[in-house]
DNA sequence: GAGTAGGAACTCC
DNA sequence: GGAGTTCCTACTC
């Protein structure tokens, strides 16, 4: 379960502009946090994703953010990648150093959050101040939870985990430990009534009725599709013209997103943020994650409220609308995103390309995947735009893009030889094409 | 030698 | 069944 980031955000924007359920969303945000604690694995390992993947190689930040006045004092928190390898590496965290010499395998893990030192020590307050941690790497994505401010008036945050004596018979805390590298290699505390899936049922059906008939209201308003995988470029393009309307955010460059449903799923924050500003980006994001996660419910079992939704589909369940070209439908007004953001101090060079951690990485297809490449900006040494218009680029250096996507589909073995064997299957499916005058390694997107 | 093209059998989800 | 993956032969640059 990855959205809660974005439900909390959605929450936050409901209750900013005072819709339906405001008076609720501080209840549900603490509810929602709370109900998170039996998600968190105390196994740092990840299996199904690379450990090299740029989402989970590099430090990443946690948000702290305060959804209510009480929390401004953690408003500019940044923690860092609870869940990796490596010390926190960004400016905020320079001063890593003052972490305790004596860090032993298990220490509680704090940041000071007005000098942006990472301290360890014992929480051993009884006080507790709460706040919202979004830890976005872990290999079970983000979450969200409350977070115990140790000590009246510390600037520390520490990462205990006190549950709300709401969902308890009695408060219980959490307390999560830390190992040298940073990896969680204890999350103590009482158990949480949840659903299986996570989510104690009533709230996950007011969350899905709430968003569920958002969702059906606007399918039906715009006429889409409940699947963004299944969204032309029109469809995308109106679905954020819409969203920018509702988020009353003025940017005026949506000329952009006539690109397919699909290849917006499969964008990141960062890749959305050289299109609109970061607000918009934000609540692009955020729409967007709930609306798979609405669609995704609705296939589980605690989502009856959601029969109404035109065609409730999971992601996950159906991968085949990425079958189509990824012009397919396009217009003549079809342009290829321009993203030019610089890659982002990783050292790795097979690094990969920095997709949204969530189910579709699973099914990512090879065109979607040089898509990506060519989108983020990081890869110009092994494959460029020639002409970005036409959708025409060039493999510069094949044998890395072949490690790259062989990294990708955990196919060690992958070569030029069999990904160019790939991409030819794409000439009958027009997906992709050679140029009309075929030149080595130079391939056209078609339209 | 490296890349292109496509057939065929195969795996994986 | 779709989307590759792997192996192959033949061919071009």
């Amino acid at each position: 379960m990855e959205n809660w980031e974005s439900i909390e955000r959605y929450l936050l924007s409901k209750e900013y502009e005072a819709l339906t359920f405001d008076q609720q969303v501080p209840q549900m945000l603490s509810e929602l946090s709370s109900m998170l604690h039996g998600e968190i694995s105390s196994d740092s390992s990840s299996t199904e994703f690379y450990q090299d993947d740029l989402a989970f190689n590099k430090p990443m930040p946690v948000q702290v953010r305060s959804p209510c006045e009480q929390f401004s004092k953690l408003d500019s928190c940044e923690l860092y990648n609870l869940d990796q390898q490596g010390s926190p590496q960004s400016e905020s965290s320079q001063s890593d150093s003052s972490r305790s010499d004596s860090t032993s395998d298990s220490q509680d893990f704090y940041r000071d959050a007005q000098s942006y030192n990472y301290t360890y020590s014992d929480l051993s307050s009884d006080t507790y101040k709460s706040c919202i941690v979004r830890n976005t790497c872990l290999p079970s994505n983000g979450y969200y939870t409350n977070v115990s401010n140790s000590g009246t008036g510390s600037e520390h945050c520490g990462l205990e985990i006190k549950s709300e004596p709401h969902w308890e018979d009695e408060p219980t805390s959490k307390r999560f430990t830390f190992n040298n590298n940073n990896h969680i290699v204890h999350s103590g505390g009482g158990a949480t009534s949840v659903h299986p899936c996570g989510v104690p049922e009533d709230i996950g059906r007011q969350l899905l009725k709430e968003f569920g008939m958002e969702v059906g209201e606007v399918c039906r308003q715009l006429q889409i599709d409940a699947d963004p995988m299944l969204w032309s470029p029109r469809q995308t393009h109106d679905w954020v013209r819409w969203q920018c309307r509702h988020f009353h955010t003025a940017d005026s460059s949506l000329e952009e997103f006539y690109i397919p449903g699909s290849t917006l799923c499969a964008m990141s924050e960062s890749e959305l943020r050289t299109l609109v500003s970061s607000e918009t980006t934000s609540h692009i994001k955020a729409k967007l994650d709930i609306w798979l996660w609405v669609i995704q419910q609705t296939t589980q079992s605690f989502a009856p409220a959601l029969t109404q939704i035109p065609v409730p589909r999971s992601p996950t369940i159906s991968p085949t609308p990425l079958s189509a070209s990824p012009c397919e439908g396009m217009g003549e007004e079809e342009s290829f995103p321009s993203h030019s953001h610089v890659a982002t101090g990783s050292t790795d060079a097979d690094r990969l390309p920095d997709e949204p951690v969530h189910h579709h990485r699973q099914t990512i297809q090879l065109w979607q995947f040089l898509k990506l490449l060519l989108l983020d900006g990081g890869y110009t040494d092994c494959i460029r735009w020639m002409d970005k218009s036409k959708g025409i680029f060039k493999i510069e250096n094949s044998n890395r893009v072949a490690r790259l996507w062989g990294k990708r589909k955990n196919r060690p073995a992958m070569n030029y030889d069999k990904l160019s064997r790939s991409i030819r299957q794409y000439y009958k499916k027009n997906i992709i094409k050679k140029t009309e005058h075929s030149k080595r390694l130079v391939y056209q997107f078609c339209k």
